[in-house]
DNA sequence: TATGAATGAGTATTCATTCAT
DNA sequence: GATGAATGAATACTCATTCAT
């Protein structure tokens, strides 16, 4: 065998693409991501066919990192609220470990290079995640709206409470207490 | 009065970049944005020197629209919960009124395109607003996070119950409602 | 209006392509066909949409010109003899006038990326003229070969004589008689 | 002997060029040329150094096997025109046996990185072949328009009944006699 | 020697912008 | 001012060739 496809390049590729898209949206050159990844322009497409199969991955890939950093540590014999603040806080964490990312998953959601079906499949492992909110929501003042619902909302607020954060990294602690509670508020079943 | 006809033409082109942005993101030509206005190729560049003017003065239009649309009929001499009421329902009606609109301004937000003077300028239109979400919140739980972290909450909120919407249009009045209660309940002073 | 799409550019981009791809075969880069047209590389784009279009339309061309040259002063009251002889005569001096068109069309003939349809349409041209090969050699010796075969075969000794014609000019007239003789021996009713 | 092995895959390289050429034409991808020999990418290239330098070869090759079946039977005791019947049957023979052979040669034929000195070669090996229909003609109507003019309309008539066969195999035995006829009385010395 | 990943020059095509009409 | 053809830089992707394994 030849020189095997590195996996290592693979990953460079992708955090390269990463840092580019999160800075410059879906519209950056390949070339720059290459160049990024410090590898030649071609190589990009020995490992991703064409620069959508680039971007569908890199969603992908983002949003499983999500869920492996929100999945961690997760406490099963807590409360609901335990349970869900912890959801919280590893999502808003992931986001200020990872900036590029946050920023590049901001890109990606909005841009129609994304198909249908990567979207399923980055949701799809959210699943779970989103059974579990169901039942912190089953008997709270949101059952009506489901927990679709609860979990977009618990989404868009965690994502409006890491901007705040990336702009002042230092109240990083106080915005996340903030937005839990104003989220935990929202949804309380006990509220 | 040469004016007046070119006054049609500008809105037209702002009206088709909408759309066109709004369906296909920033990276939209040009070139379809004027043959959707109805006009040449070339035309589009005697209204908007460059594309990212364009996009810029887009950007304003739709943050001016949305304002209009939040600042009419406002009940000022309602309760806090009244105008806040107000405000969020002239939110998420507008963006049911334009989903081309909605989608625009979602691409804008994450474009590099936007400068930061746009951004500036389009939130400044908001100022007076977020003053009034700075009262209604001032004894609120959420007093230390800042009215701006309470606004774009809001905004975030909104956005989602939108989207929501989009998807079930028949069920606007119940996603409208429950999203308001929601984003009260976390922000209540009295709560 | 603006510049009208003029007519003579689109000529002068049909004349360097029939030069270029002459030279080099249909790999020649569109970009040295509008170079050697005079015009800009998108240029090329808007007089014909693709490549492969070019190509095609190229190959109408050669094959239109040929006709035409068949055609002009046809002896439409002379004997077989000399109808055909002035169709020989024609042919073999468009490809002497023509040298480019005439390594152009052997390119085109071979490649995969003249369609099927503009192969019909390029042969429909001649149709007229196979009609008239047929009745030249109805009672011939290749009756039963049938006139496609006939024309082809004509087609094919043509393009041989303005190969040794290409190579010796002085000889040209020799050439075009002693392919002519030959061919008519071949096929000749009386013979 | 690992002389063997290697001359096996050679071969294999140049019958997959065949094939794809014959195919696609000489802008094939060597990598297709190499998947299809069921070699690597890189294994061709320690077979012919440049792309260039398989095509030259395909061509002799090709022109060297053409050659063998031409002789292959040759009756040197026959009249001239037994031999020249064979000849010609041997011709059109292989040009049906070998479709890719036949098509992969037209398209080098035309192709501008086939060398002077590759086609010399290539003719060299009919060069007894030439000599014999130069003694063939040199009595006959064509004498004057020489071997070399002979011996191209005697290729070119030939390709031309390969092609009718090609496309309508169940006739191969009558175009083939239809072919000779043609071409027999068409430089006949007793004509 | 065989492999196939790595390379980067090369290619068709797009597109913001200019400018002749 | 309006038009749309003209421009050429920019871009995704290809491919002959090299080279580490």
């Amino acid at each position: 065998m030849a020189r095997a496809k590195s996996e290592d390049k693979r990953r460079a590729i992708l955090a390269a693409a990463e840092e580019v898209i999160g800075e410059q949206g879906t519209g950056a050159p390949t070339a720059r991501i290459a160049r990024r990844a410090g590898v030649a322009e071609g190589t990009l497409f020995t490992y991703f066919a064409t620069k959508d199969e680039l971007l569908n991955q890199l969603y992908l890939e983002l949003k499983g990192g999500l869920r492996d950093a929100m999945m961690t540590g997760y406490p099963h014999a807590g409360t609901l609220r335990e349970r869900t603040r912890h959801l919280w806080g590893a999502y808003v964490g992931w986001g200020v470990v990872h900036p590029h990312g946050g920023r590049a998953l901001a890109q990606l959601k909005v841009s129609d290079r994304i198909t249908d079906e990567t979207r399923a499949e980055g949701s799809a492992a959210f699943a779970e995640m989103e059974a579990l909110i169901a039942r912190t929501v089953a008997d709270g003042p949101l059952r009506d709206a489901g927990p679709a619902f609860v979990g977009a909302l618990m989404g868009s607020m965690a994502d409006t409470t890491m901007e705040f954060i990336a702009r002042q990294p230092d109240a990083a602690r106080r915005f996340t207490e903030a937005g839990f509670d104003a989220f935990w508020r929202a949804v309380d079943p006990a509220g």
